[in-house]
DNA sequence: CAAATATATATAATTTTCTTATGCATAGAA
DNA sequence: TTCTATGCATAAGAAAATTATATATATTTG
């Protein structure tokens, strides 16, 4: 996503954070309010989202829900109380993650 | 580092971040240096480090310059100019991310 | 003095996470 | 009717890290 490493490892805590929020979304919903939110600057591919998914349901963080909206399945996950710990755990690592990497780096930045 | 996967993908910010404050350094130099900065918090790894200042110098971002201090070797790293202009693209990505992430994270947390 | 720890670098095997590509299928717009 | 949007899924490969191992000297501790 972005063509920036930095993203890397973030992916599950946008999920969980966005069904906090949101109470049950499916993929594509996710990947549409991600672009929504970040004014096109994120974009979540299905390659990385779907197995994502598939992997915080199996840690039971996520229940699905089947749907059939106008002929098309539709894949509804929401938290379980279990993925709303983990939302919890996760915001706060993403804060000491920001509060550690502005400690590394902002002392005084010199061009030469 | 501190099995929290935020991590994953900064460490190529912190190594030229704190080459371009340093001057120069060694491997095991930084790790302490972070360790420092970070009160314990994030620990490098040297599976993680060597190889990623192995790569860095491949790609011409850093000078490598060896000493032997009381009989042990040592490998000085610096920044090329290329290294330098890299850190600053780092530095904004770095900005770039947490700006998203924060868009992505603030709304409103709701624990039930 | 011997053993453990700190200093110093390196690599190999494996795992995790993501990218890229592909596949299928329906709905709606051009 | 063809292209785009909607919707899910997986497989191959790359990238970055973890974990383990290897080597070697210096220093501290018991």
């Amino acid at each position: 996503m972005k063509n920036n490493n930095l993203y890397k490892g973030s992916l599950t805590t946008i999920i969980l954070k966005l069904l906090n929020e949101n109470d049950k979304m499916y993929g594509y919903q996710i990947t549409q309010k991600v672009k929504e939110i970040t004014n096109g600057e994120l974009n979540i591919t299905e390659g990385a989202l779907y197995p994502s998914l598939h992997k915080l349901e199996a840690e039971g963080l996520l229940d699905v829900e089947f749907t059939k909206v106008q002929n098309r399945m539709r894949k509804y996950y929401k938290l379980t109380e279990l993925g709303t710990q983990e939302t919890v755990n996760k915001l706060a690592e993403l804060e000491d993650y920001i509060r550690t990497m502005r400690a590394l780096v902002n002392p005084k930045f010199r061009t030469l």
